[in-house]
DNA sequence: AGCACGCCGACT
DNA sequence: GTCGGCGTGCTC
C-alpha cells in the first residue's frame, strides 16, 4: 500500500500538497521534518511535512519526494498548529507563515545549473553564436547558473538557447540544492598521543633543540594544558606562544601536533555567571504578588506600570520562578526597545540562560538560536526577541512577557502573514497552558478594555521606582508665542530658557520631533509649486545632508533644485520641519554644545543606533534630537529636560487611533526625563494647548484618556467594540483600481450592509506607479468571526474570477493598526 | 510566487 | 517571416 505525505510549501498557495513516499521513507518521516520536493516543471522546494496518510489522491498522481532533509523534526506539532491558526485568523496561506517562521537558512533553494553534456565534441555539433558562447564559457567553468548564463549572453530569456543546446545534446541541465546553514568551525590542536608520556615528552623537547620556536610552542602547550584540560584553539596557542602559523603548521606536518575542528556556537557568550542580586521594593513586591495571584485565576495579566516604575525587576522575578521549573520563557519586545541595556541586565541576572533573537543577526546565528530553543537547551531558557520570536519552536513554554504591549510594531504590516505578535503570543501561550503578562506604561485601549472587563487580570504600578519624582509637564502655547513674536524658529522662549538652564547645570536635553508627514518640502514662493515624485502622489522631501530631494515611498531622488521646476523662479524655500531642521537651528542657537540626531537617516548602519545611544549615555552629546525612536525603553540617567516640538502633527493624523497614539507617544517621550533623583521637566509646544489629549498628557491621566477614547470608539464603532478587516486594492491602472474597488465594496455591502466603509483613496493614493484604494469591514462583537471570514473568502474568490480584475491585487489585513 | 504556454508588434 | 513582449493558468 502506497504512503503519502501532505506538505506545506513556502509559497503563497493556500493548499497543502500531497507527495508519495516509499514505505521505508514513511517509516522515517515524522511531522515537522523538512523534505525536498519537485514542484512544477523545474523547481525543487523545501517543504515541511504536515500530514501523513495512505489515501491516494483521486484526481492527480502524487509525485515522489526528492529527499528527506532532517533526521528529526525541526517544526513542532505546536508550531504546525500555530501556523494553521495564523493562516486562518490573518487570512493568508500557511506557506506564507512558514516563510516567516523558519530561519531563511532552513529553506534550501534549488537552482538550475548548466553543464556540458558528457562526450560533447565541438566539432560535431553546429552552434549559433549564442550557443557557442555558452559552450565556450562552460569549457572555462565546468558549470554555470542560469543567472550566469544571462550575464554571458547579456539578455534575460536564456531558456530558449539552453533548450536548443539540450536538444542538440551539447549541454545538460541539472539542479543543485544549497544548504545555506554552515556550522561555524574552529581549529584546535592537540599533541599526538605518543608524546603524552613523560619520557617521550622530554625526548621531543630535546629533538626540538635546534628549532627554538617550535620548542617554545610545545612548552606553551604544556603550560596551557596544565592550567586547563579544555580543547586548545590554534588561535590561543599562537597568541600565547608568539609563534607564527607557519611554526604550528610545521609541527603538524611533523606529526607532533594534530589539528582538528569543532563546531562552535555563534550565539554563545562569554560564560557569564549569574551574580546581580535583585531586591524588589515594597511596592514592586506587592505588584509581583498581585500578578502571581492574578495568573492563578487567569491566563493573561496586564501590568500597567508608569515609566521608570521598575517593571523589569518584577519581570525578572517572575521569570526566575518559571525557569526554576525547567520551563521556557519568551520575552517579547518591540525591535527598537531590544537594547544592549536590557540584554545586559538580564544576562547579569540569569547568566548564559538568556538568548536573543534579533533580525539583525545573521542567518547562521538565527539557526543556532532556533535549534537551541527546539532542543530546550538550558542556554535558551529565556529568549528575548522581537515579534518574529513567537515563531520559535518552544518545547515547554511556561511564560510569555510582552513588554511595551501597546507598540504597533508588534503587528507585521507587509508582507503576509500580517500577524500581531502580542495577540499571537496569547494564542501560543494557550497552546502550552502557559501564562502571559502584558506590560506597558500606556496600555493599548484594547488590552485595558479586556482587563477592565475581566478578560485579563489587571495590576497597576503607579509610582516611580526609588521615589524618583515624576517629571513636571508644562504646555507652551505656541500660537500666542507666535503672536507675541516670542518664537525663534521652532523654539519658544520658554523652551529656549529651559534648554539654557539645563545645559548650564550640565544636564542633558532630549528634543522630540515627530517626522511623519512633516518633513521639509521645497516650495516656490512665486508660483507655489513643489517638486513631486513621478512615481508616487507625494511631494519630494528635502534632505540637506545629501542636498537631495527624495521620495519616502519609493526612494526616487534628484539633486536639490536651484530654480523652480515650474516657473524657473529662483525664489524658493523649504517648508515644514523635521529633525534635521531642528538640529540646524539648534546648532546656530547653541554653538558651544554637542548636538546629536537620531532618526531613520542617522541610524541606518548596523551599530549606528547603539553608537548614538552610547555617545549620549557617555555624555558626549548634550542635546539629542530625534523621532519616535527616542521613546523606547532607553534608560538615560542625566536627562533633565524633554521638549516636544509640536504636539499637533501627531493629533491631526487621520486615523481613529491618532489620539491614543499621541497620548502614548508623548507620555513615553516624557518618561525619558528625570530618571534619577533630580526632578525632570517636560515642555510640550502646541498650537492647541487646550486639546484634551495634551491636557491628559500633562496630568498623566491615562484613565481619563481611556474613558474619553473608549467612548469615541463605542460611538464610532471601532475596536475594541468592533473588529476590523482592511482591504487594500492596488493596480497599475487607475480606472481598474476604481472599478474593482467599487465591485468589491458592493459585494461586501450586499452581505455586511452598513458595516462596510469605502472604497476610499488613502492619503497617498499612488506609490511606485500603483494606485491604491481601501475598503474597511467592521465586524460587530456578536457576529461570528469564522463565518465572516468564510463569506469574505467567498467574495474574494469571485473577485479573482472576474477576468477584468486579473491585474488587480487585494491585500487583506485583519486587525489593522 | 514562479514558470511555462500561448498569442500579437518591431526587427533580422 | 522570427524574436520576444507579457497575459493566463497550474503547480501534488
Amino acid at each position: 500500500m502506497p504512503h503519502f505525505i501532505d506538505v506545506i510549501l513556502p509559497l503563497p498557495l493556500d493548499k497543502r500538497f500531497t507527495y508519495e513516499v516509499t514505505p521505508e521513507e514513511s517509516e522515517v518521516i515524522r511531522l515537522g521534518m523538512r523534505v525536498a520536493v519537485p514542484f512544477g516543471k523545474s523547481k525543487i522546494y523545501t517543504a515541511v511535512v504536515a500530514g501523513k496518510h495512505k489515501n491516494a489522491p483521486q484526481v492527480y498522481e502524487a509525485k515522489p519526494i526528492s529527499q528527506i532533509l532532517d533526521e528529526s523534526p525541526v517544526v513542532t506539532k505546536t508550531q504546525l498548529e500555530l501556523w494553521r491558526w495564523i493562516a486562518s485568523y490573518y487570512m493568508c496561506a500557511e506557506g506564507e507563515v512558514l516563510k516567516a517562521a523558519l530561519p531563511g537558512a532552513f529553506l534550501l533553494e534549488s537552482e538550475n545549473i548548466v553543464q556540458l553534456a558528457p562526450g560533447f565534441d565541438q566539432e560535431e555539433i553546429e552552434l549559433n553564436d549564442e550557443e557557442y558562447l555558452v559552450t565556450e564559457a562552460l569549457q572555462r567553468q565546468s558549470s554555470l547558473k542560469i543567472q550566469e548564463v544571462m550575464q554571458v549572453l547579456d539578455k534575460k530569456s536564456v531558456l530558449p538557447v539552453l533548450n536548443r543546446l539540450v536538444a542538440k545534446k551539447a549541454v545538460v541541465l541539472d539542479r543543485e540544492i544549497y544548504e545555506q546553514y554552515t556550522p561555524k568551525k574552529v581549529r584546535f590542536v592537540k599533541l599526538r598521543e605518543e608524546f603524552s608520556a613523560e619520557k617521550a615528552m622530554h625526548q621531543l623537547l630535546d629533538d626540538l633543540g635546534r628549532a627554538p620556536k617550535q620548542r617554545e610552542v610545545i612548552l606553551t602547550y604544556f603550560n596551557l594544558q596544565a592550567q586547563s584540560k579544555k580543547p586548545l584553539k590554534v588561535k590561543t596557542l599562537t597568541s600565547k606562544s608568539g609563534a607564527s602559523s607557519a611554526t604550528i603548521k610545521s609541527l603538524i606536518d611533523k606529526n607532533i601536533l594534530e589539528e582538528y575542528y569543532l563546531e562552535v556556537d555563534r550565539v554563545s557568550f562569554k560564560e557569564e555567571t549569574a551574580r546581580g542580586e535583585i531586591r524588589l521594593s515594597e511596592l514592586q513586591e506587592s505588584v509581583f504578588q498581585q500578578i502571581r495571584e492574578n495568573l492563578k485565576e487567569q491566563n493573561v495579566c496586564l501590568l500597567h506600570g508608569i515609566t521608570s516604575s521598575g517593571k523589569t525587576e518584577v519581570y525578572i522575578k517572575l521569570i526566575e520562578r518559571v525557569i526554576a521549573k525547567g520551563k521556557q520563557v519568551l520575552y517579547l519586545l518591540p525591535e527598537i526597545a531590544l537594547t544592549t541595556q536590557l540584554i545586559q541586565r538580564l544576562r547579569n541576572y540569569f547568566g548564559d540562560q538568556v538568548l536573543v533573537f534579533h533580525s539583525k543577526y545573521s542567518v547562521n546565528e538565527r539557526v543556532e538560536v532556533y535549534n537551541h530553543v527546539l532542543q530546550n537547551n538550558p542556554k535558551a531558557r529565556i529568549v528575548l526577541g522581537a515579534r518574529s520570536a513567537v515563531f520559535l519552536p518552544f518545547a515547554d513554554l511556561g511564560l510569555i512577557i510582552t513588554d511595551e504591549e501597546h507598540e504597533t510594531t508588534f503587528k507585521q504590516f507587509d508582507p503576509a502573514p500580517r500577524y500581531n505578535a502580542r495577540d499571537t503570543a496569547v494564542v501560543l501561550a494557550n497552546f502550552f497552558k502557559a501564562k502571559i503578562l502584558l506590560g506597558s506604561a500606556t496600555p493599548s485601549l484594547e488590552s485595558y478594555f479586556n482587563a477592565k472587563h475581566h478578560k485579563y487580570g489587571l495590576v497597576e504600578l503607579d509610582r516611580r521606582y526609588g521615589n524618583v519624582l515624576e517629571p513636571e509637564i508644562e504646555i507652551v502655547d505656541i500660537k500666542t508665542k507666535h503672536k507675541k513674536k516670542k518664537m525663534t524658529g521652532h523654539f519658544s522662549d520658554s523652551l529656549l530658557q529651559e534648554i539654557t538652564a539645563a545645559l548650564k547645570e550640565e544636564e542633558q536635553v532630549i528634543l522630540f520631533q515627530n517626522r511623519r508627514g512633516f518633513s521639509p518640502i521645497l516650495e516656490c514662493n512665486t508660483c507655489g509649486h513643489s517638486p513631486q515624485c513621478p512615481n508616487c502622489d507625494v511631494s519630494l522631501t528635502y534632505h540637506s545632508f545629501s542636498r537631495q530631494l527624495r521620495c519616502h515611498y519609493c526612494g526616487y531622488h534628484i539633486a536639490m533644485q536651484q530654480k523652480c521646476m515650474a516657473c524657473d523662479s529662483t525664489d524658493i524655500s523649504t517648508k515644514g520641519f523635521g529633525t534635521e531642521q531642528i538640529e540646524t537651528e539648534l546648532k546656530a542657537l547653541f554653538p558651544d554644545y554637542k548636538i546629536g540626531r537620531m532618526d531613520q537617516d542617522t541610524t541606518r548602519g548596523k551599530y549606528a543606533y547603539e553608537k548614538i545611544i552610547t555617545a549620549f549615555e557617555q555624555h558626549e552629546l548634550d542635546i539629542l534630537v530625534g523621532t519616535q525612536m527616542l521613546s523606547k525603553g532607553l534608560d538615560f540617567r542625566n536627562v533633565k529636560l524633554v521638549g516636544i516640538m509640536n504636539a499637533d502633527n501627531l493629533l491631526n493624523f487621520p486615523d481613529f487611533r491618532a489620539h491614543e497614539r499621541s497620548f502614548q507617544l508623548m507620555l513615553q517621550v516624557a518618561g525619558r526625563a528625570g530618571r534619577t533623583k533630580k526632578r525632570g521637566k517636560v515642555l510640550i509646544q502646541s498650537y492647541n494647548p487646550h486639546h484634551q489629549i495634551v491636557q491628559q498628557v500633562s496630568t498623566n491621566d491615562y484613565k481619563g484618556m481611556y474613558k474619553d477614547q473608549i467612548e469615541e470608539r463605542y460611538n464610532y464603532k471601532y475596536p475594541p467594540f468592533y473588529r476590523l478587516i482592511k482591504f487594500s486594492i492596488k493596480s497599475r491602472d487607475y480606472s481598474k483600481t476604481n472599478e474593482s474597488a467599487a465591485w468589491l465594496a458592493k459585494a461586501l455591502t450586499n452581505v455586511f450592509r452598513e458595516n462596510v466603509l469605502g472604497p476610499e483613496f488613502p492619503p497617498v493614493a499612488r506609490i511606485r506607479n500603483e494606485y491604491y484604494k481601501n475598503i474597511l469591514l467592521k465586524i460587530p462583537q456578536k457576529q461570528s468571526l469564522g463565518k465572516t471570514k468564510e463569506v469574505v473568502n467567498k467574495v474574494l474568490t469571485s473577485f479573482n474570477a472576474v477576468p477584468a480584475f486579473r491585474s488587480v491585487r487585494v491585500v487583506v489585513n485583519v486587525d489593522p493598526m
